[in-house]
RNA sequence: UGAAGUAGUCGGAUAAUCGCGUCUGUUAAUCAGAUGAGGAAAGUCCGGGCAUUCAAGGACAGGUCGCCGGAGAAACUCCGGAGUGCGUGAGCACGUGGAUAGUGCCACAGAAAUGUAGACUGCCGAUGACUGUAGACUUAAAUUCUUGUCACAGCACAGGCGAUGGUGCAACGGUGAGUUAAGAGCUUCACCAGCGUAUUCGAGAGGAUACGGCUAGGUAAACCCCGACUGAAUGCAAGAUUAAAUGAAGAACUAAGGCUGUCCGCCAUUCUUCGAAAAAUCGCUAGUGGCUGUAAGCAAUUACAGUCCCAGACAGAUGAUUAUCUAGAAACAGAACCCGGCUUAUGAGCUGCUUCAUUUU
RNA sequence: UCCUCAGUAGCUCAAUGGCGGAGCAACCGGCUGUUAACCGGUAGGUUGUUGGUUCGAGUCCAACCUGGGGAG
């Protein structure tokens, strides 16, 4: 889990994020970009989204929510960063595909999302 | 040994690395320690606490409940009984006041579906100046004529009867016998069902026995009647506080609006949009609490004593990887203001008590 | 988190507690040189599921399942 200053909290920032149209998607998860950073030490912030319409269990929602959550920390930590630490915001929104998937799988498609992120919105 | 019934229990463990929420201490943007989901956290089906708004109050309407006793703050709650139904049985299920207060409904079929019915169909001939008979008797009399009586059949209807009726879930108790012209609970008899009264057992629901008059269709999870209880609405996204400014614009206006559904009665203002889809703090977790023991009680539960503090987020914390073990990879499932129930979901096992069947002693 | 409504044929909807129906679609036949339109016919339903009340439930009662809408 990430510590709450590298979190993604105000619905108005969510907005903000979706608004742009900046997406890249993958086997059941989607990744949608932010705007670019005006300065290099403002931190990226990052929000998990699983929605109600895509399971009705709790348990399944958060399930995948922590495996995404935890293989983005741990890319963080190996700086397999690439190109999307120059943005603002991410936004990883999972739906029916990942819902089976295990903890490998969901880390590389992850890693396959930030890959794709280019330098030039 | 096999098959059942019922009441419980458990809800993965250990180690290593990385990581998160909250609190405490320390430091200055670190480090250490403590602690961190459930039996259903679920469904939102009930009940309460708590909060706000409205209400001077009254009446009616409405709502909820419905065998008996007890427990409980209360409940579509729990415990122990009664009754009815199911099961060989242990046991299980039940929304179980009133149908003689009244109203409605009872399709099709059936003579008739509630009104103590009798129209229709039918049974009888104790009745009749009726009709018939190569029937019997009477007479001397086979035939014919006359006289009457009886029998049988038909017709008539004054009348008797409520047994008969292709039905139907249900037909003013049921089955069998006696009696009778034919018949009938017909103050006849036997058994059974129901109603009333009395006695008796029980705290009560109710049970048992005796006697009586002979009888009252079903449906209230149809309206309703009776009894008991009941302020209403909105739900922590309730609501409170802080700073900006007791802000701005528009509409209705003395009969419209508001006050719970209506009426009586009461109020002087009310509504919409923007500011304001914004920020922070509180509400927020010590409570109708958990655990242990003793006492009372068949039990639900209650009383007393000791001990413990056990999540509190707000894009929302428990995860990932590796190794070992049970059973080679563990079910249902995630707190969101808090309690008490109900209902539903649930892997692999384990334990207590009870019943039935078979075999052996 | 809370409130509320619905579920009937492939689709859209009816149906006083008493034989579950209509329109469109589907299939078959006719009409036409052919298609459409038109005419005639046919099949298709465990009334979301499971219990109960009743002589008898799509309908009444209870519990569940699924879907929609609203508050913010």
């Amino acid at each position: 889990m990430l510590k709450k200053q590298f979190r993604l909290k105000k619905q108005s920032a969510f907005n903000a994020t979706y608004r742009i149209k900046h997406s890249y998607h993958s086997c059941g998860i989607v990744l949608w970009v932010g705007k670019k950073k005006p300065d290099e030490k403002i931190p990226t912030k990052v929000g998990f989204v699983v929605s109600k319409k895509t399971h009705k269990r709790a348990v399944r929602r958060n399930r995948l929510k922590r495996l995404m959550r935890e293989s983005y920390r741990l890319l963080l930590k190996d700086g397999e960063t690439f190109n999307s630490q120059k943005y603002l915001s991410l936004i990883f929104v999972g739906f029916d595909k990942a819902l089976d998937k295990n903890f490998k799988e969901i880390q590389e498609i992850i890693r396959n999302l930030i890959k794709k992120v280019k330098r030039e919105a």
